[in-house]
DNA sequence: TAGTTTTGCACAATCGATTGTGCAATTTAA
DNA sequence: TTAAATTGCACAATCGATTGTGCAAAACTA
């Protein structure tokens, strides 16, 4: 069912019954009489527009592009599903991207989503390359949660810094001094953050950041997992892990448990990114929780305010820390 | 940067171009040296048809409407996760709709997508109704996870009736024979397999089904939770708790854990549905694994019959018990 | 050399919508 | 009653690709 097929039904041209449809019968002065008409045929005959015909013509697909590293991941997942949310009410659809964490994949989602003529980006990249994003990127971009230090993409991320300071912070006052930190992928954005946080607090607070480990290169239960064996190793095992994410830090509790130790009472644990069946976890694990929900809201946000010809913002939202039985206070009063 | 102005360009006309940039240069002879020249000037200026203009022509988008209730539930994540790289391998897209099990959203995500002329559907419905699923749909549909008794969608699904049988057989044998269980949403294929397979094993080990409780109706955390106060209030507690879900066996272990009762000690716990952390609860969780990636892969598969003009195919994936340490052996010896 | 076959490419229609503009018919003004 | 203004709608171009068909030029045949 074509609107020629209708106006044929209807004896009138396409153009009146594309105008009628289209909501702009006052605009081109049709009359009610003839307008109603064309709306009842049209439900009668339950027709739909050919949306590629028309975007073909305007210019304009009413689809954004999301491209992330991994949706099997309950980070991107809940993003994923805000950011549909979201685009869905402003009656835009999403052609979705799971990299695998690869790069080589990356830049081709890039390419395949522009030439299938997206309106916009959203972004989850890799990090450290970043060329792919601005080269031939004829539409309004938007990173989520990594961006690039040295290029001025807007970006929504969560406050890394401020919450691996957080949560180091928390973990020196219940005492702890021998901290080791278990990062994920080294380069992205997020991790730099994070390490920098928890160096900074721990500097703070009067203790040498150049001794504490710092180990780990991945954002994988298995990276958790073979870090925290390094680490149970190690002559003096430190009082207290911090997990820079939530897979890292299952991987540490697998290892813990492994080990023969006890959480908290043998060593303290300390996850970045919270799930919500850590609460049930063994022990309940602490964590540091990101505003997921906020995030995917404000990347659609900002993406409607660059579609909007408005200009570039950059936000880093607050997390919270979620104190609940995996940190032990060891602090001698 | 269009085909026009390449061939422009080239000082040819757009037929010639489009023919070699399709790969038809033999069928319609032109000469190799042409040929070369097109490909040099389309990489040197990074021409990329635009796919609008192509997919209105071929009446064909390459593109694969997914809908699902959820994609921040890990099961659907991981289906989700499969289904894109299946289909990224055969040069289609995902436009993703979630439907937060919401029937007015299935049937909107449904014309949306008709309307992006997509070129064929998986769908795991919310179940219930299925006219909007024929009505007007004119492109191939598969069905995951849920499917209709009484009408013949293709369909790809978990073996639910033999994994229920055989999870509460393995309850029985450990002893149990006041089983209790808590179901998801009850009209919904998966659970009402479930529970026949529930209610076979038991009658075929001699207990009497008609008195076991089965109670909730929701494949959330809540009504875990809720159904499992209940349950925990009648005079005789059940030995085990069977949940339909993942999401229902959490909401169960935190209402026996606020109870002040002992997995497995006090009550066993058994869950339909596997995630990677359950290993990592107290106590580990055993549970029946639905083989996600063969679900998502068989889906796709089936999709590509109906899309080369082959006959409806029906798959029921065999399901794994994982015994973990949420059920205790109560049988005398 | 004249006629036939092959080679190499372009013209123009098509997919299904949207829209600037023009032209009757009707209404209003004088 | 006639001219001007308004109303109501249709023609045809356009978006950017693909493709059936046709027509010269080149190559071959006799």
């Amino acid at each position: 069912m074509t609107i020629k097929e209708l106006a044929q039904e209807l004896d009138m041209s396409t153009t009146t019954v594309s105008r009628v449809l289209t909501g702009q019968e006052k605009k081109y002065r049709i009359s009610e009489k003839t307008a109603q008409r064309v709306r009842e045929m049209a439900s009668q005959l339950d027709f739909a527009p050919n949306l590629i015909a028309r975007n073909l013509r305007l210019q304009r697909t009413n689809t954004i592009g999301l491209i992330i590293p991994d949706i099997s991941n309950p980070f991107f997942a809940n993003l994923a599903r805000t950011v549909e949310e979201e685009l869905r009410k402003r009656n835009k659809m999403v052609l979705l991207c799971d990299t695998k964490d690869d790069l080589t994949t990356e830049k081709e989602s890039v390419e395949l989503l522009l030439a299938r003529k997206v309106d916009g980006l959203l972004v989850a990249p890799i990090g450290e390359k970043w060329e792919h994003l601005q080269k031939n990127v004829n539409v309004p971009l938007v990173l989520i949660d990594r961006y690039f230090e040295n290029h001025n993409f807007p970006y929504v991320t969560t406050d890394n810094y401020s919450g691996a300071y957080e949560a180091t912070s928390h973990l020196i006052l219940k005492g702890h001094q021998n901290i080791a930190c278990i990062q994920g992928l080294v380069h992205t954005s997020p991790n730099q953050s994070r390490i920098r946080g928890f160096q900074k607090a721990l500097e703070d607070h009067g203790i040498d950041s150049t001794a504490a480990s710092i180990l780990g290169d991945d954002y994988s239960v298995e990276n958790g997992y073979v870090s925290t064996k390094t680490l149970l190793q190690e002559e003096e095992i430190p009082t207290a892990i911090f997990a820079l994410n939530n897979q890292i830090a299952l991987g540490a509790m697998k290892a813990i448990n492994e080990a023969g130790l006890q959480i908290p009472e043998d060593i303290s644990l300390l996850s970045f990114d919270e799930q919500y069946y850590f609460e049930l976890l063994s022990p309940p694990l602490s964590s540091i929780k990101q505003p997921m929900q906020a995030i995917g809201k404000t990347a659609v946000e900002t993406l409607f305010e660059l579609l909007d010809d408005k200009k570039a913002t950059f936000h880093k939202l607050k997390p919270v820390l979620i104190e609940r039985a995996s940190v032990k206070n060891i602090s001698k009063p």
